[in-house]
DNA sequence: TGGCTATTTAT
DNA sequence: TAAATAGCC
C-alpha cells in the first residue's frame, strides 16, 4: 500500500497534530519525517539547537511507542521530500501550515511539483488560534493588537483539540540520519541547559499543568515579578509545537477558567500576542527584515561596537539590564517584560538599531521565534504595529524598584551586588559613596552606568521626533 | 504591556 | 500634601 508522508517542522508533537490525525484516518503505512533544513536551520543560534536535538529526541521516542520510525534527513525540504516521495512511490504528503514568507513559499512550491499527479499534498493548521486571513477590518489586516484582539475572540470560538491518535500503521525501514551525526550540540556550552528545561510534548504538558495548577490563578500579576517563577514559561514548547496553542486555550476552560478570569485572561491574551506575531508576519512578510514603519529607515543607528558587547554580556552599569541579559545567557530564556525593558535600553537609550538585538536573541533563546522575536523587537523599536509609537521608553530604575522592589532577581543574576540594600540597589551609580561600606566601588567592583538614562531617553525622543516630524 | 511633569482632587 | 489625572513626548 502506498504511504504517507508526514513531514514535522515546528509541530514535533502527536497530540493535537491534525497533518499526523489525518495520517492516521488515512489508514495507509505512515512515514514521519524531520528534515534539518540546511537553508535555514543552519543559522539557528546554539539555545534553539539544543532544543531542537532534545525535542527530536523526544519526538523520535513518542513515535517508536507507537511503532513508528522517525526519518530524519538533512538538506533542501523540497528536494528531499521529492525524493522520499519516489523511493517509496507516496500517495500522501501532509506537513502543519507554514506561515514566514520563506515558509509559505516551501509549501506552495511543493504544492505546486506534485500538482500534475495524482499525490495528494496538504497543509494543516497546527500552530494557531486563528488563521491570520481570517480576521480583517475592511478587507485589511489590523495594524494595532486590542482591536485584533477584540475582533479576533468576538466570534465562535471553538478550540478543541484532537487526541493523539490511538494506532497508526508503521512503513517499512527506511535509511535516516542519527541525531547525533547532525552535532545540534556545542560541545563547549550546550550542555548547560541540561538541567533547567525539559524539552518535548511531555515536558512542555508537564510544566502547562504545573502553571495551570500553581501559576494561572495569580498569573496577571505574578507574571511581571521578575523573582517569581511566575510566568507560563511554555514559549520554547510553544516555538517547536510540542504543545498548540489549541491545547492550551482548551485545558484552560476545561479548567473552569475564561476570559472572565483575571489570570486566565491575561494567559490567553498572551497567547493572542504570540498568535498576533503570526498574524503580522502572515501580512508583512519582511517583518523580521524592514521596518514596519518606513518612516525611521533613514535614521542614524549606534555603531558602538563595545556598547553592543556591554549590553550582551550584561556589562551596562544599570542592575535590572544586566540582570536580564546574564539570566538570558544562562537559561535561555527572558521574562517577557525584561524582553521589552533590554529592547527598549538598546534602541532608545544606546541608540542600536533593532536587528542587532534580534539577532543576539536569535542566538542566546531557547524559544527564538521568527514571528515573536520580530514582532517585538520593532513594537519596542517603535517601528512596529503599536498604538503609541516612538516615545514608549522603559525606565529600567523605574521597572526594577515596580517589579523587583527588594532587588531579589538583581541579586540573584549581578552576584557583585549581593550585599547592596535595596534601597540602592536599583540605581547604584546614585550611592556610589554608600556602595563603598557594602564591598562595591563602582568601575572597578560594577560598571559605572554606560549611558546617563535620562539624558540618553531625551536624545532618543529628539532622534526619532525629527523623523517623525520629515514623513 | 511608558514615563515625565504640571495640574487637579481628595484628605 | 499625597494621590489621581491629563496631556505631552
Amino acid at each position: 500500500m502506498r504511504p504517507t508522508i508526514v513531514w514535522f517542522r515546528r509541530d514535533l508533537r502527536l497530540s493535537d497534530n491534525l497533518a499526523l490525525a489525518e495520517a492516521a484516518s488515512l489508514g495507509k503505512p505512515v512515514i514521519a519525517l524531520y528534515v534539518y533544513d540546511t537553508n535555514e536551520e543552519a543559522h539557528m543560534g546554539g539555545a534553539s539547537q539544543w532544543w531542537l536535538h532534545h525535542s527530536l529526541k523526544a519526538l523520535a521516542k513518542s513515535l517508536q511507542e507507537k511503532g513508528l520510525q522517525l526519518v530524519l534527513r538533512r538538506g533542501d525540504p523540497l528536494t528531499i521530500i521529492t525524493q522520499l516521495q519516489q523511493e517509496t512511490n507516496a500517495s500522501h504528503i501532509l506537513w502543519g501550515r507554514l506561515y514566514s514568507a520563506y515558509e509559505r513559499q516551501l509549501g506552495e512550491k511543493l504544492k505546486k511539483h506534485f500538482s500534475d499527479s495524482d499525490i495528494i499534498t496538504s497543509s494543516f493548521n497546527n500552530s494557531l488560534l486563528f488563521e491570520p486571513w481570517t480576521v480583517l477590518k475592511d478587507n485589511e489586516p489590523y495594524k494595532v493588537f486590542t482591536p485584533w484582539w477584540k475582533k479576533a475572540i468576538s466570534g465562535e470560538i471553538d478550540f478543541k483539540y484532537t487526541k493523539a491518535p490511538s494506532s497508526i500503521k508503521p512503513y517499512k525501514n527506511i535509511a535516516s540520519d542519527t541525531l547525533n551525526e547532525w552535532q545540534l550540540i556545542s560541545p563547549h556550552w550546550g550542555h548547560k541547559f541540561d538541567d533547567q528545561w525539559t524539552p518535548g510534548e511531555q515536558g512542555g504538558k508537564k510544566r502547562f499543568n504545573f502553571f495551570l495548577h500553581h501559576l494561572i490563578e495569580n498569573y496577571a500579576k505574578d507574571r511581571d515579578l521578575f523573582a517569581k517563577d511566575g510566568t507560563s514559561k511554555l514559549s520554547p514548547h510553544l516555538h517547536f509545537g510540542e504543545i498548540s496553542p489549541r491545547y492550551c486555550w482548551q485545558r484552560v476552560y476545561d479548567a473552569g477558567y475564561s476570559l472572565k478570569n483575571k489570570g486566565a485572561e491575561s494567559f490567553l491574551r498572551e497567547l493572542g500576542w504570540r498568535e498576533y506575531s503570526y498574524y503580522l508576519l502572515y501580512h508583512f512578510p519582511t517583518l523580521p527584515t524592514e521596518n514596519w514603519r518606513d518612516i525611521y529607515n533613514n535614521m542614524p543607528w549606534s555603531q558602538s561596537k563595545a556598547d553592543l558587547k556591554a549590553w550582551q554580556t550584561g556589562q551596562t552599569g544599570i542592575p535590572l539590564i544586566d540582570a536580564a541579559m546574564r539570566a538570558l545567557w544562562a537559561t535561555g530564556w527572558m521574562h517577557n517584560r525584561l524582553r521589552m525593558g533590554v529592547g527598549s535600553f538598546l534602541t532608545k537609550n544606546l541608540g542600536h538599531h533593532w536587528k542587532k538585538g534580534l539577532a543576539w536573541f536569535d542566538d542566546t533563546l531557547v524559544d527564538a521565534d521568527e514571528a515573536s522575536n520580530a514582532a517585538g523587537w520593532q513594537w519596542i523599536a517603535g517601528s512596529g504595529a503599536d498604538a503609541a509609537p516612538y516615545f514608549r521608553i522603559f525606565n529600567p530604575t523605574s521597572q526594577s524598584e515596580k517589579f523587583d522592589p527588594e532587588g531579589t532577581y538583581i541579586k540573584q543574576w549581578v552576584p557583585e551586588l549581593q550585599h547592596v540594600p535595596a534601597a540602592y540597589i536599583h540605581a547604584p551609580w546614585e550611592h556610589a559613596e554608600k556602595l563603598k561600606s557594602y564591598g562595591v566601588e563602582l568601575g572597578k567592583d560594577y560598571p559605572h552606568p554606560l549611558v546617563d538614562l535620562k539624558r540618553s531617553r531625551q536624545e532618543a525622543l529628539d532622534r526619532y521626533a525629527e523623523f517623525v516630524k520629515k514623513a
